[in-house]
RNA sequence: AAAGGCAAUCGGUUUGUCGUUCUGCAGAAAUGCGGAAAGGAAAGUCCGGGCAACACAGAGCACCAUACCAUUUGAAAGAAUGGGCAGUAAUUGUUAAAGGUUAUUGACAGAUAGGGUCACAGAAAAUAACUACCAUUUGUCAAUGCAAGUUGGCAUUUGGAAAAGGUGAAAAUGUGAGGUAAGAGCUCACGGUUUGUAUUAGUAAUAAUACAGAGGGAUAAACCUUAUGGGUUGUAAAACCAAAUAUACCGGGGCUUAGGGUUGCUCGCCCAAGUUAGCUUAGCAAUAAGUGUAUGCCUCGGAGGGUAGGUUGCAUUAGAUAAAUGACAAACAUUUCGCACUUGUGUGAAACACAGAACCCGGCUUAUAGAUUGCCUUUUUAU
C-alpha cells in the first residue's frame, strides 16, 4: 500500500456480492460507536485488497432517498480520509463489515468522522495477534 | 404603488484541496493527460405508447376505463380554443321580478328498467291521514217535542279526502273557475316542468314555435342500466454464455456368467425360476472346459438441460447495480433583520426550497424558499 493511495476508494474495496452481504448481517461480531454500528465477518478474500465494506442507511429511519445519500456520502467520506489508520488497525486480518448508520437524525459531519476514529481504534484494540 | 389570484420561465455562480462512475489517448504495468456525469418534478406509479414473454376458433358473462358539442393538436392517452346547458358570485336593471353583462364552477348519459338509502324534526321521506274537514257505527249528555224523532256537544267505529296547519334540505305542478258530502288535474282556462313528433335557426350540442301526451320527491364521485373501448404480465420482463456437483442419453475401453432377500462385506440360509442365449470341444448322457452376446458394474470421452456466476437488455452528451454523479473550505449573488451615514452604499448576523435517475418516450397528479414576465381583481395615491 504506497502513500499515493491513501485516500482512494476504489470497485475493489467495496462490499458488491449479495451472499457475502447477506453472511455480513447474519454476523455477530460488531463495534459501536454512536451512531456507527460496524458488523463485521471474517472471510478469506481472493481479491487484491484484504477488507471489503459497504455503508448503510435504513429505509425506515430515513424515508428520503435524499437523506440516505447525504449520510452515506458523509460516511463514505469519513472512511477514505482514515482509510490508513484502518489498514494498519486490520493488520493480518481478512474481513469483510457493514457500516450501519443507527440515529434517527442527520448528524453533521465532524461528529460522523470522530465516529469513524473510534470504530478503527476498537477494531484495533481487538486484533487477537497484539 | 401595494396586496391577492392565474399562467409561463428560472430555480444559484466561481475557485481551491481530496475523491467517485463511465470513457478516449499514451503505457508492459503502476499510472499520467483529457472528455462526460441528476430534475422540473428524477417523486407518486395514476393513464397511453414503444419493447419483451406468454396467451389467442367464435360467442357470452364478469372486471376495468370513458361519458354535452365543434375545431385544432397528438401515435394514443390527453391538452388548448370556442360554443351549448346547469349552478354560484358580483354588477346592471326593475315597485318587485324577468332579463342583460362579467367572473367562476361542473366525472355535464340515464332516477319512466330494477332494488337500496334518505340523519334530526315531523303524522308521514314514497302504495303519506297527527290536528282540522266530510260522511258513517255505537254509547252518553243536553236542547226540543205528547211521542216517534230532530238538532247539537263529548267519546268511539269504518271510510273519504293531499284543499288548511305545523316539521324539514326536500311533503306529490302554480293561480283562478267549475265541481263535490268534503275534497282532489276530477274537469276547464292560463302558466311552469317534462317526453315524443314536426318545422325553423345552427356543422353540432342546443334553442324557438306548433301539435300530441305525462305528473313520476332526492340520490348514479352509491348498486345498477345504456353506449363505446379494453388479451395478461412487466426490464427483478426477456435473451445469451456457463463452473462445480449429480446425470437421462451416445461412444470407446475393462471386468463379471451374475435373480431377489437376509446388517456394509464373505460364508451360510430362505424365496422365486426350472437347466439357464448361442457356438466350439470332450462325453452315450448327466455334465465339464473354452469362446463370449444382451444386461449389469467400473472407467474415459462426448452431449443435453440447467444451478452458482457472468454478459446483453442498458444509452447518438448520465448509465450506476447494497446503487457513481460527492465531501470540506472560501468568495460572490439573492432575500430578511440590525447598525451607520453621504439614501444607496458600507458593515454585522441569519436564511437559501421541494427533492436524487434505475429500460425509453408522451401525459396526469402531488411537493416547492426565492426571482422574473404577462393577464385579471381589489385598495390607495397622482393626473
Amino acid at each position: 500500500m504506497g502513500e499515493s493511495l491513501s485516500y482512494t476508494f476504489t470497485k475493489s474495496e467495496r462490499l458488491t456480492n449479495v451472499k457475502l452481504i447477506a453472511s455480513v448481517f447474519s454476523s455477530t461480531e460488531n463495534l459501536k460507536a454512536f451512531p456507527i454500528l460496524f458488523i463485521h465477518f471474517s472471510l478469506d478474500l481472493q481479491g487484491p485488497t484484504n477488507y471489503q465494506v459497504l455503508f448503510s442507511v435504513s429505509k425506515k429511519k430515513f424515508k428520503r432517498a435524499v437523506d440516505r445519500n447525504r449520510i452515506k456520502r458523509l460516511m463514505r467520506e469519513s472512511f477514505r480520509l482514515q482509510k490508513a489508520e484502518f489498514i494498519q488497525a486490520l493488520g493480518e486480518r481478512k474481513l469483510i463489515g457493514a457500516f450501519i448508520y443507527t440515529n434517527k437524525v442527520i448528524a453533521d459531519y465532524t461528529s460522523i468522522y470522530q465516529a469513524f476514529t473510534k470504530v478503527i481504534l476498537q477494531l484495533k484494540n481487538s486484533n487477537p495477534s497484539e
